[in-house]
DNA sequence: AGAGCATTATCTGAATTTAAGATAACTGAA
DNA sequence: TTCAGTTATCTTAAATTCAGATAATGCTCT
């Protein structure tokens, strides 16, 4: 298991991420502060620098204003 | 962000998790070697020592033969 | 083109997490 | 109680992650 960076779901995982961000208008400044991180915390997520956990999936979801359910259901059909 | 060991949602994954690798009739040890991974991976993952990442949570859907997107949205349903 | 501002990416130790592998503890059946 | 199967914990090395700063990139306006 161990790495799941750089993984086609991974990248996909961060591109969803990323979309959605950006249509919720958010710069990664401003969903910084809503999560009580830095800018350079959500740059490294979006880079792919570092791995989503599933309760952060969660709140993501919740702030950025998405369903995580059906972004899972995208992401498991993604070949892994 | 950053701990999100511990917190409700966490638990409750924890929870789910187990229960599906109960409900496949597999040993840590036999989920492990799925995994590639040694028995006290699994442990730490279910004793809630270590987080579990997104791409992570689908692998383990796939091997236990559990639907990702149904499990997150009882997650998403627990209170933060 | 370029000045200025907003936005995103990268860098550097330090701190935290994670892993391997072994061993200990627990559980239940005979 | 003993034994086998299963799960939990320990140790230390390795890998991630972080804070905070700075650099790079991209707009927009003139």
């Amino acid at each position: 298991m161990a790495k799941t960076l750089g993984t086609a779901r991974h990248r996909a995982l961060i591109a969803l991420l990323i979309a959605r961000r950006e249509a919720a208008g958010l710069t990664q400044t401003e969903l910084a502060a809503k999560l009580g991180e830095y800018q350079s915390f959500v740059a490294r997520l979006e880079s792919g620098q570092r791995r989503v956990d599933v309760v952060e999936f969660l709140q993501l979801a919740g702030l950025l204003g998405f369903d995580p359910h059906e972004a899972m259901d995208q992401l498991s059909r993604i070949q892994e």
